[in-house]
DNA sequence: CATTCTGGTTAACGCCGTTAACGGTAAACG
DNA sequence: CGTTTACCGTTAACGGCGTTAACCAGAATG
């Protein structure tokens, strides 16, 4: 009856298991080599059916895998934010993003498998609910809120929102996490969904390749969609430092 | 040593067979089923191998269908488009925008497909080239050239573009088919590809579901994103007008 | 010590893309 | 005209995939 017992030898055991199955699995995908159950169970030297005890099917495997492939990209975010003072969210902002898209374009196969992986509506929430706990998404919104602390760029309020759009920000179902803001500023999140829509946009268009190659190798199109997302977030008076600095961070 | 034959016998048969092969692999995606060289030859009555003579493998059987699907799709849009006057290309844009939406939202598949297919960097144009000649990109450029004649937004000069980005406007690879555009006036395409990049953003990240379902169903996020680039567009005036004409295509 | 639960096995089914070897028939040619 | 050739289909087979069923060793549990 005690609340949390410390974790059997069977539960260390199972863990340990899953996230060898994580590992064979991102190596799989840095080889270059395809996502498939019996891959991974023979670099485990499992068979594949040996894995059904730990996976209902082969798409649970992939939101398993993407789920920590978000997580372990979020750590690279958060490693080159914080070259960056604690107290500068923007700076953090602005290299989390660059660390995004840097990502992105590196390992497209990853990518596309976290943020291109289409999401049924139908099929229930368990996928969801890990989208919910997007890692990434988490550390975005916790930056964007920094960010409004400090500079207080302004927000809609709850009635200029559309009704439905209302609900959904006063009872998120969105990689947000959000009980930590009050409900009256629950605004904050309509501005988070549209600036993460726009960085969503352009990174996946790079990642995906459908454009320009010498536009994606510039980057001029991911710098000037960051450069129109300070106003709205309150940094227009920062603007030549953080530019300075995104232009620094794309050409390392 | 006549410029265009008639085309023979073979070749219409063959390019019927081409024909009926899009139509197989269309009806399967539309009942939901998956994609494949030997689902396509069975509905055809015929047997996987014998497809070999017409796509050298999967994947251009893939980019085949995508391109029908594109060229099908584009031709919605243009309807959707012709409900307003020919000298109105404002509104024939929100019209299209609407309905490529709308497109993506009730054909993710097939929008996944054509848009979230990777295009790999290395490997030689053959698939690019077809997505050059993307019928969709080719629309939505010329109703941006449109626009642009009769409301005269301002766009990039040359020498204000990235060195590279100017490359790629002089030298078009993307689908844009810009013969007739003026190389001096070629930073239209700058502005093409921003806002095509603004809308491929939202919608994509509707059409995976990679968002709130609330918000897609409210259609917010993409009408926002929609009223941020009137203004850009020389579109400012407008602004109401074009809003009720998005609201009332929104609701439809 | 007996029982149950867990985590693995092998065998098999029905898909898949792809290749090889072969054949019939329509077009092209001398 | 007859002959050749090129095209378009076949069947058979290979290896790989996700998935299920039947089975079994061993550890944890009573």
């Amino acid at each position: 009856m005690s609340a949390l017992q410390q974790p059997t030898r069977r539960e260390r055991q199972r863990e340990a298991t899953f996230d060898e199955i994580v590992r064979a699995a991102s190596e799989l995908l840095a080889e270059g080599a395809e996502l498939s159950l019996r891959a991974v169970a023979s670099r485990m030297g499992m068979t594949a059916p040996a894995l059904y005890r730990y996976v209902d099917n082969y798409q649970e495997l992939v939101d398993l895998v993407a789920f920590e492939l978000d997580k372990a990209a979020t750590q690279g975010f958060i490693e080159a934010a914080s070259k960056y003072r604690e107290d500068d969210p923007a700076a953090r902002l602005c290299a989390a993003c660059v660390a995004f898209r840097r990502w992105a374009l590196s390992k497209p196969r990853e990518f596309s498998l976290v943020f291109a992986n289409p999401i049924g509506s139908t099929e229930e929430s368990e996928r969801r609910e890990l989208l919910t706990l997007s890692t990434s998404g988490r550390y975005f919104t916790d930056l964007l809120y920094e960010i409004w602390e400090l500079y207080q760029f302004p927000y809609p309020s709850l009635d200029e929102l559309d009704p439905i759009v209302r609900d959904a920000v006063l009872d998120p179902l969105i990689p947000a996490k959000a009980e930590h803001i009050e409900p009256s500023e629950r605004g904050l999140l309509w501005i988070y969904m549209r600036s993460w829509s726009a960085l969503y946009g352009v990174v996946t268009l790079e990642s995906t390749g459908h454009c320009d190659p010498r536009v994606i190798q510039s980057g001029a199109l991911f710098r000037a969609t960051i450069i129109d997302w300070l106003a709205p977030l309150g940094l227009g008076a920062e603007a030549p430092r953080l530019i300075q600095l995104l232009d620094d961070e794309l050409s390392r």
